[in-house]
DNA sequence: CGCTCAGATACGAACACCTCGCATCTGCGA
DNA sequence: TCGCAGATGCGAGGTGTTCGTATCTGAGCG
């Protein structure tokens, strides 16, 4: 089990939470991949594992779990938001592949900062995903590059948008 | 009728698009608000002066208009997005109040030349709202300014979320 | 002004993604 | 091992949106 994991758990039981196997598969799930999952595709793995588990406990356990600040959930524009261990950064998602890219919070700390002081606003960029294009993928920066759209590369169900 | 509603519908015009009745009164309506709009408000805007349109047609006009870069829509992390005419910036949504402010697209230049040159990707800040608080209701940031979740501002339906 | 028809619309069913209520079950402290 | 607050299973319900299809209409043409 991953460390980030196992951490959870352990903070979990610390604070008097039970461990349960919705609960324990789901931090595992998220802790033993760096991929992007909706609540749907975590509720299918941990079904692979537990068939009795509904989906709703996985929505309801995510939104605990992000309650207690153990996960954090993203919002892509269109379709579901994806899931991942607590470990507030940023994300780009890519409109014509539907790839996600983490970026280090320190690369927004200047806008943030400004914003705060300028619009009295405290921005929170983990929660939203910034959308855009990955460079190949832009038709203005030299169509060389450019692929045809049908070219997806990781696009679960949702990278359709305008 | 405002200038930037005009220039929506002669460029219709110009296009060889029809000018219907769900179209031109979408487009004066958004022409006439600074408010930020959910496609469900919109509609009910509409059929308060023509009952007939239906929902769906609000949906697709909104759809079309938004491909043809009249209008442009803006994805809150959680409920409905909202439209307006079209005027690239981006926007923050304050998750405590739902209160939306727009920010001019220049704060946003060095962030986003940035990411294009390390990361490969173009930033569209507009699509996504950045979430996050208005400094009043940043429980961080002094507690004596911060009212109770009660004193919602423009909290329209979908202001919720953790 | 009336004819024509591609394009636009009304309507309702269906969809994706959740949310909720409630009866049952279970982790865990006593 | 017992008791019960908290967690879950299940299915209905909700919200926001999309789609198929029959009907209608804007606007060019005669």
């Amino acid at each position: 089990m991953s460390i980030t994991a196992i951490r959870a758990i352990e903070a979990l039981r610390a604070e008097g939470r039970r461990i349960t196997t919705a609960r324990r598969t789901i931090i595992e799930l998220l802790g033993a991949t760096n991929d992007h999952l909706t609540a749907e595709h975590i509720a299918t793995a941990v079904q692979h594992a537990y068939p009795e588990i509904h989906v709703s406990t996985v929505y309801r356990t995510l939104e605990s779990l992000d309650e207690w600040g153990l996960v954090e959930h993203v919002h892509r524009g269109h379709g579901a938001a994806f899931f991942h261990l607590a470990a507030s950064h940023p994300h780009m998602v890519c409109e014509a592949c539907g790839r996600v890219i983490d970026v280090p919070q320190e690369e927004f700390d200047a806008l943030v900062a400004r914003v705060r002081d300028v619009y009295g606003f405290d921005i929170d960029v983990a929660h939203n995903a910034l959308m855009g294009r990955c460079l190949v993928h832009d038709p203005r920066a030299g169509g060389l590059l450019a692929p045809p759209v049908s070219s997806r590369e990781g696009a679960g169900p949702g990278a359709r948008d305008g």
